[in-house]
DNA sequence: TGGGGTCATTAGCCAAGCTAATGAGTTAGG
DNA sequence: CCTAACTCATTAGCTTGGCTAATGACCCCA
C-alpha cells in the first residue's frame, strides 16, 4: 500500500550522518547498549555519544529505556522504524556496490576478496 | 645540531588537520596552485579551502604569491619548512606502515598490492 | 568603455567533536 | 548504617572545518 511508499519518503526526509548510522545499524545489529558502551565502542566521548543519540531519538530510529537494576544507567534500542531504515540504506548500498563489483572479472573479485582478509589483520593484528 | 631538535619541537607543536596536510603535500608534490583549483582537487568550496590556507599559512609552512599577468589570482606554493614537514611526517607514516607490513608474508602483499590496482578502478573507472 | 563574468576573500551558519561541570544513584569502609 | 568516593548520563560551552551568501577587485569582450 501507500505505507511502503510513506517509508520512503520518511527515509529521503531524515539524513543520517556517519557516525549516527554507525551508532544505529551497531544498535541494530547487537541489540540494546547503554550511552557508555556505545562511546567506548564507536570511539568517542560520552557527551559525543550522547548528541548522537539525542538526534537519533529525536528522529524516531532509537529509545531511551532506563534501566531497572541501576537507576543510573539507561539503555539505547534501535526502534523499528530504525531497523527499517537500517535495512533499506542496506539495501541501497549493496545495490551500488554490486552494480561496481559486476564490472570486475571474477579474477579480480576474488583478489579483492583476499585483501580483506589480510588489511583486517593488517590494522588489528 | 640542535637545529634539528628545534624543528622536531616546532612540528610537534604544529597539529595539522587531514585536509591540511592533504593540500600540503599536495602542493610539494606539484607545484604552486591557486586557491580555486586546490579547492576543486579536494572536493570543498573555494572559502572552506581560503580556510585552509590560511592556516597554513599562519602556521608558516606556504605562502601566497600574487599572479603578476592576472590581478584577481593569487598562487600558493609549499615553503622551505613546508617541505620538511611533509617529508617528516610521510617518513613516520612510512615507517608505521613498514612496520606492519612486513608482518605479512610476500603473497600477502603481492595480493594488496593487486587489490589497489583493482579498488581504484572501481571507485574512479 | 562599460557590463558581465571570474577570482579571492569575508561574514556568518551549522554539525560534531571535545573538556569541564553537574546531579542522580550506587557501593564500600569504618 | 551511613557517609565518602565513585560511576553514569547529561548539560554547558568551546573549537574546528565544512557550508552559503555577499563583497570587492580585476579581466575581457562588444
Amino acid at each position: 500500500m501507500h505505507l511502503s511508499r510513506r517509508l520512503r519518503n520518511e527515509r529521503a526526509d531524515i539524513e543520517l550522518s556517519d557516525s549516527q548510522f554507525s551508532v544505529l545499524a551497531y544498535l541494530v545489529r547487537t541489540g540494546a547498549h547503554t550511552p557508555n558502551e556505545l562511546s567506548v565502542w564507536e570511539h568517542v566521548t560520552p557527551p559525543s555519544m550522547n548528541r548522537t543519540i539525542n538526534a537519533l531519538e529525536a528522529a524516531g530510529l532509537v529509545a531511551r529505556t532506563p534501566d531497572a537494576s541501576d537507576g543510573r544507567k539507561v539503555f539505547v534500542t534501535a526502534t523499528e522504524n530504525g531497523c527499517a531504515v537500517v535495512k533499506e540504506t542496506r539495501r541501497r548500498r549493496d545495490a551500488w556496490l554490486h552494480s561496481r563489483l559486476s564490472a570486475l572479472t571474477p579474477d579480480e573479485r576474488r583478489t579483492l576478496e583476499e585483501a580483506t582478509v589480510i588489511l583486517r589483520k593488517l590494522v588489528a593484528p
